[in-house]
DNA sequence: TCGGCTAAGGACAGCGCTGTCATCAAATCA
DNA sequence: TGATTTGATGACAGCGCTGTCCTTAGCCGA
């Protein structure tokens, strides 16, 4: 059964292949009765328009490429983090008929930029997801850029400007949360910074200082401890902050990874969660739900936004520009068993 | 900067577009000279070949598509599995400068067949690997099958015959690990088996057989306990085999997930691993080196599964036939803090 | 009545490569 | 020596579509 061609279908219906096109690529002025003639042919033969052909000739892909830094570089903590956004640019994808092709990288070999230049040279994909951290490297950016491929970043740090970007209301969610831990009657609420590097969990520490404001609460500096976004740094502050005189009631840790640490550290001091103290983190990576007590925390939406930048790419190139307009899609709280109501 | 063709390559180099094509794609006679000329043309160009008009010019799409269940139907237990398996495949397809397109798909709804069939027909790839347990389900290999793309299944239950499969040696790892726990000194080392339905673990549930027998030890049906590969069901099966009077010193789970369950049950009871327990699991999930005391178990090569699988593919697509062997790729016996010598 | 307009459809070039076959010089053979 | 093979290269068709431009018929208003 050699495959049907656009040929085929154009003789088999008696007309000519340009209004097969047509009536394939959804294009205007073809009567309804044309185009059924046409469909009728296309489901007869089970025609399938070949991919090479229409790339070759109408300039381009139907390729969607969400670049990534390589996690098997590191010790695969990122794997849930990738999965997610993949899940999200998939759906986009499949929506549009679009398909992607993945392509992790390590930004700090020195031959990136010749390896991302022959990919999309090769590929010559309609759109580029560019995930973070590699969407906050310039020389990144800039290699795709200089390729003219439309470019979204998702959750890059640095949000002014070009190229476009998806990001998450990491200050206002974080705000929320304190927000949230006062309203259970705290009024020490410690909080764990992250890493000085990452812009996300920076923009986490202005939401807490937001939320305190907005609860009436004063920002206290020995309630306030430094880590590195690990286990390890989340349990050396929870050790640091449990120390203190007077106790705080719950801690805000900058992202999940830490708070498991201060729970890990609860847990060696007799200290009871959340019944003598609430912990809170950020991301809802899987540990979050498989640790006991589960976890409360931001639920960082990868997959919904890994999705917008798919839809903004398609979407852009439907309309023949840019994409112009930055998106925000908001992190919800998800409230589980380590904050209570405060004890007296 | 308009992209450079072919064309201008060879008029640079002052030759024809055909013999710039040898040179691209490493044909032979070619004098050294030449290919020289040539190299140095592209060069000054910075010429990519479109790989659109390379794929319907040779009728192969250099896209290898790697097509798993959808993890995002489930409560992505499975991210990790998934990843690995990306990474083998990824890091094939770039050593023989292929693209990898992911294809996550849900076997139970009633339009995978078409679904895949559109998917093949349109991107036409070279080859596509399916992966467990997708591999198993007779609808979707014959769907991938009727359309004549060179497939190779990964990790199969049944591993007769074709299409072509790439497994592990489920059975054999698991008489080591077996023979591994006996050499501690246990005697009495028990069981758990895994979900009846799996043929992977079905083979480790011999594979502990056959470890006894090797060890000279004998099979006793009260150290032998089932389960379903969830935590849940460890917990479980680790509650009945601790209240046997006599108690077993060791315990293999057949996946890491129930290992897990035996320990947290362990922690429970108050008894210490390894003290006076030695747990070992199978399958090496990231959990395996998180949890306390990291588990002994068996490395899965799901990565380097994935990544033979691709080689297989692209090796029979540059001889132009089908791929014929099955390879077996062997796990590896991860020894942690688990296991110990037996105490008496 | 006629020129001009629009909607529907077709003719055809060409996207940028590879496959096939032809060509030609040099090497090899009888 | 001429016949034959071999290696290196080129000419050219054509892969299966889409973009551009052209044709035609029907319709409008003046």
């Amino acid at each position: 059964m050699p495959k049907a061609t656009i040929d085929d279908v154009a003789k088999l219906a008696g007309l000519s292949i340009k209004t097969v096109s047509r009536v394939v690529n959804r294009e205007p002025n073809v009567r309804e009765q044309t185009r059924e003639k046409v469909e009728k042919a296309i489901a007869r033969l089970n025609y399938r328009p070949n991919k090479a052909a229409q790339n070759l000739a109408s300039h381009h892909s139907h390729l969607i490429v969400l670049i990534y830094d390589d996690p098997s570089a590191y010790e695969i903590p990122s794997a849930g983090f990738i999965i997610r956004m993949q899940e999200g640019a998939l759906r986009a994808c499949r929506m549009a008929n679009y398909e992607l092709l993945i392509h992790p990288c390590r930004y700090r070999g020195k031959n990136v930029v010749a390896e991302l230049n022959a990919m999309i040279e090769q590929v010559r994909p309609d759109g580029i997801v560019l995930a973070a951290p590699l969407s906050n490297v310039r020389r990144v950016v800039q290699t795709i850029e200089a390729t003219g491929t439309p470019l979204v970043r998702v959750s890059p740090g640095k949000t002014n400007g070009n190229p476009l970007y998806v990001a998450t209301n990491d200050r206002e969610i974080s705000s929320e949360m304190t927000r949230y831990l006062a309203s259970l009657g705290h009024r020490r609420i410690a909080f764990i910074k992250g890493h000085p590097g990452h812009k996300a969990v920076g923009s986490r520490y202005q939401g807490y200082l937001d939320g305190l404001e907005q609860s009436g609460l004063e920002v206290c500096d020995e309630l306030i401890a430094k880590g590195d976004n690990s286990v390890r740094s989340g349990e050396a502050a929870a050790l640091e902050l449990l120390k203190r005189r007077d106790l705080p009631t719950a801690i805000f840790a900058a992202n999940d990874d830490m708070a498991a640490g201060v729970m890990r550290v609860a847990d060696r001091l007799g200290i009871k969660v959340p019944d003598q103290l609430s912990v809170a983190g950020c991301d809802d990576i899987a540990l979050a739900q498989q640790i006991y007590p589960t976890l409360t925390t931001i639920n960082q939406p990868l997959s919904q936004m890994a999705e917008a930048a798919v839809l903004m790419l398609i979407e852009s190139q439907r309309k023949k520009k840019k994409p112009d307009s930055p998106t925000v899609v908001p992190g919800t709280l998800k409230v589980r068993e380590s904050t209570a109501a405060r004890e007296d």
